[in-house]
Formats: structure tokens, C-alpha cells, sequence
DNA sequence: AAGGCTTCCAACCGCGTACTG
DNA sequence: GCAGTACGCGGTTGGAAGCCT
């Protein structure tokens, strides 16, 4: 059944606004206030679909939209807001007083995306012969300028000398960015539930497909036993369920699906995982064995560190160049709990030797994936730290 | 100078959901 | 509970315009 039209589209103007119909909109939303968008349009006598005006004034208009190029700290900020909700645009206008959902996401797509991926580049390009490395000595995403290729400047460069359409006027009630930020980030420190509507983003739609596929073959397939015995040998568990590792996605690797508590000691335990407390479970080291196999590379524990710092090296795989070495020491953090802590920013290195954008897309469903799984915190906590990995992810 | 390529961003579109009767 | 309506959100598009050859 098709939708029907959100108003009578019949001799409504479409495509770029013009200056007198801006002015007829803000005046009448000066008067009568925003709202009612629907009869808004033949209410101010103008040819409009009321979401077009709604539209217009919303991202346009507004006396509080704060207009100009997105400063560093913007820059920031909007960087570390989309690691931690993905492309919830309007969540993180949230967070940028005066700026806009679309304006941000359109930022995004056009500034920042193609930003990051030049900094993965960059990382990886620089990196030779890798040795332990800490993450506050790899570049910043937000302080490698992208390599600009042919195209337009910014329209916004291009209007600023224009008067048309600059209106500025500081919102006192809003919390700044930066205060704004650390609140989600202490928010998040304390593993609460953060209150997050569900994603309807891309991130969430692959993930979809990976949770179907573990549904669809993980329960008796021909690539697991439905049944298997539990940890003490005893009886056979029922409604086993197994996360299948797709050896393509490294978030396959993380995925388990709903089940209990079972033996890991499955006869492939490659491609199953164990299931943590019959919820999504997460698999630490597979997922960076996979990451890292992906990639060419392996990962070799090494047991003779006289250190005890539960080194681990990694190796390309074919030249047998050692690349990087993993231990709780670069980190600086308290490992009595013998608690292996990974040095996230070596992975960032490791992660781009082969396929830099696979990985780098990997990463992110990874850290979307995290943010929005309700249990991860706690699951987690059995095979590493928490914050950083997220350090590492939203770096 | 001109054409093609690339970029930017305002605006559109469809969908999900809250609201209302 | 249900259907219709309105709103908000995120993905996508179209065209203007800069840059390069």
C-alpha cells in the first residue's frame, strides 16, 4: 500500500527556496510560532509541501542556527560523537549547539569520512618496521588535513560575504560542545545504559544480516552439532546456539547468538564461539585473530617474555617481519588482574596493511555494534579493557 | 577557453514512530 | 486496539560551481 502523500502535492513548488519565500515563512513562524506544518504552507500562502518548510526553516532559518565552517573543536567533537552513536545525525546536533542534523551529516559525508580514511592511510604509509607503540603517539585523525582533490571550495566560503541568510544568535540554554561531550563520556565510563533509540543506520542493517545468517545456521546446521556436552562432560545441552565466524567480517567474529553458557571446546572452535550468559557474547582475542588473519598477518602468544607482561607479537605471516608486539606494559594500566591489555594503537597500524577501507568499515560496524549491544560492557570485561579498545576504536 | 571531473550541500524522499480521535 | 495523521530522522539526489587538464 503506498504511503500517501504528506500533503497535496498538486502545483506545490519544489527545489530551491527563494528569498521571498524565506522571508514569508519566517514571518509567519514569528507570529504564530513553529508547528502545525502541515497547514502551515496555505496558512502563510505559500506553495510548499509543509516538510519542505518545515525543512527550510528547521536547517535554514532558524534565528539559532549558528552558521559558518565547523571549527576545530566541532571538528572533534563531532568525530567522537560519531564513534560513539554512528550516523545518528540529529543525536549529535544535539551535542553542536546551532548546528543542524543535516548540516553535520552532510559534514560528515563530505569532510570528515573522507578525513579518517586519509589518516588510516597516512598511519600505514608511515609505518615501517613496527615496534611497540603507544596510542597518544599515532596522529590524530582530526589533525591530518585531507588531501583535497579537485572540486569546488566551500559553498559556505563562497556566501560569506553575503548578507543572505546569516543569522547568529547564541543559545544560552545549551550546554557548550565540550561540556556536552563529557558528559557522554563520563556517562559511558560508568558502563550505564546509555539511552539510545535504536538505529535504524546502515551499521544496524548489516549487523541484521550477520545476526540472521548465525540464526539460520547455528542451530544444528551442517556446520555445527546441535548438541555437545557441557564443561564437567555432563549431559547434552539443548538450544545450543554458536556465533558462526565469518571469515570475511570481523564483527561476524563477536556475534553470538542467544543461548547459554556452554563448553568452547567445540571440535571446530574456530568457527564457534562460546556463549557468555546466554546473550550476545564477545570473543576478545578472536576477534583480533581475525582481524589480524584477515590482514595476512598472525598473532603468535609469546610465552617466553620474561617480563610477564603477557607479550604478544605479531607477524606478517609470509616474510615473518615481526610488525608489532602487544603488551599490558605499554599501556601503563594495573594488570594485576593478569588481564591482557592490547596496545590499540598498533592495531590501528596493523589493521590497514592489506585493505585499509574494509578495515577501517569493519572498525567502525565494530564500535557501532558495541555502543548499541546492552550487555557488552560486562561481557567484555572478561578478556580485556574496556575503555581501551573504545580509545582505540574512536580514535 | 572549454569540457570533464569532482565536490558540496540544500532539498527531497521514504520510513518509523508518536500522537490523536 | 485500530486507523489516520503529523512529525522527525536518515539516506539519497540534483544541480551549482570550483578545479584540472
Amino acid at each position: 500500500m503506498v504511503r500517501a502523500p504528506c500533503c497535496e502535492k498538486v502545483g506545490l513548488k519544489k527545489g530551491k527556496w527563494t528569498a521571498e519565500e524565506d522571508e514569508i515563512l519566517i514571518k509567519y513562524i514569528q507570529v504564530n510560532g513553529e508547528g502545525s506544518w502541515r497547514s502551515l504552507p496555505k496558512n502563510a500562502g505559500l506553495l510548499r509541501c509543509g516538510k519542505s518548510c518545515r525543512l527550510r526553516w528547521i536547517n535554514y532559518l532558524r534565528t539559532d542556527l549558528r552558521r559558518g565552517n565547523i571549527s576545530v573543536e566541532e571538528d572533534s567533537l563531532i568525530v567522537e560523537l560519531h564513534a560513539s552513536f554512528g550516523n545518528r545525525w540529529s543525536l549529535i546536533a544535539s551535542h553542536l549547539p546551532g548546528r543542524t542534523d543535516n548540516e553535520i551529516k552532510n559534514y560528515w559525508n563530505s569532510h570528515l569520512s573522507r578525513k579518517i580514511y586519509t589518516a588510516v592511510i597516512t598511519t600505514t604509509a608511515t609505518t615501517t618496521t613496527t615496534t611497540t607503540t603507544t596510542a597518544t603517539t599515532l596522529p590524530r585523525i582530526m589533525d591530518i588535513p585531507p588531501k583535497r582533490r579537485n572540486g569546488r571550495t566551500s559553498r559556505w566560503a563562497m556566501k560569506k560575504n553575503k548578507i543572505y541568510a546569516l543569522k547568529t544568535k547564541p543559545n544560552n540554554h545549551q550546554e557548550s560542545p565540550k561540556q556536552s561531550y563529557q558528559s557522554v563520556v563520563t556517562h559511558n565510563k560508568n558502563h550505564e545504559a546509555v539511552p539510545l533509540a535504536p538505529t535504524p543506520s546502515l551499521e544496524t542493517e548489516n549487523l541484521t544480516m550477520v545476526m540472521d545468517f548465525s540464526e539460520e545456521i547455528g542451530d544444528g546446521s551442517s556446520k555445527g552439532s546441535s548438541q555437545q556436552e557441557d564443561e564437567n562432560g555432563g549431559g547434552t545441552m539443548v538450544n545450543e546456539q554458536y556465533c558462526i565466524v565469518d571469515e570475511d567480517a570481523i564483527i561476524n567474529n563477536m556475534l553470538c547468538i542467544n543461548g547459554e553458557k556452554e563448553n568452547s571446546g567445540h571440535e571446530n572452535s574456530e568457527q564457534y564461539q562460546e556463549v557468555i550468559n546466554g546473550g550476545w557474547g564477545l570473543n576478545f582475542n578472536e576477534i583480533m585473530d581475525t582481524c589480524f588473519m584477515e590482514l595476512g598477518e598472525e598473532i603468535e602468544n609469546n610465552n617466553n617474555n620474561n617480563n610477564n607482561n603477557n607479550e604478544q607479537t605479531c607477524t606478517n605471516r609470509e616474510s615473518g617481519e615481526l610488525l608489532c608486539t602487544f603488551s599490558s606494559k605499554v599501556t601503563g594500566l594495573d594488570d594485576s588482574n593478569n588481564n591482557s591489555k592490547w596496545d590499540w594503537g598498533s592495531v590501528i597500524e596493523l589493521n590497514g596493511k592489506d585493505d585499509v577501507a574494509e578495515s577501517w568499515e569493519k572498525k567502525e560496524n565494530l564500535l557501532t555494534w558495541l555502543w548499541e549491544d546492552d550487555d557488552w560492557g560486562k561481557d567484555y570485561n572478561e578478556f580485556g579493557d574496556i575503555d581501551l579498545m573504545l580509545a582505540w576504536l574512536s580514535s
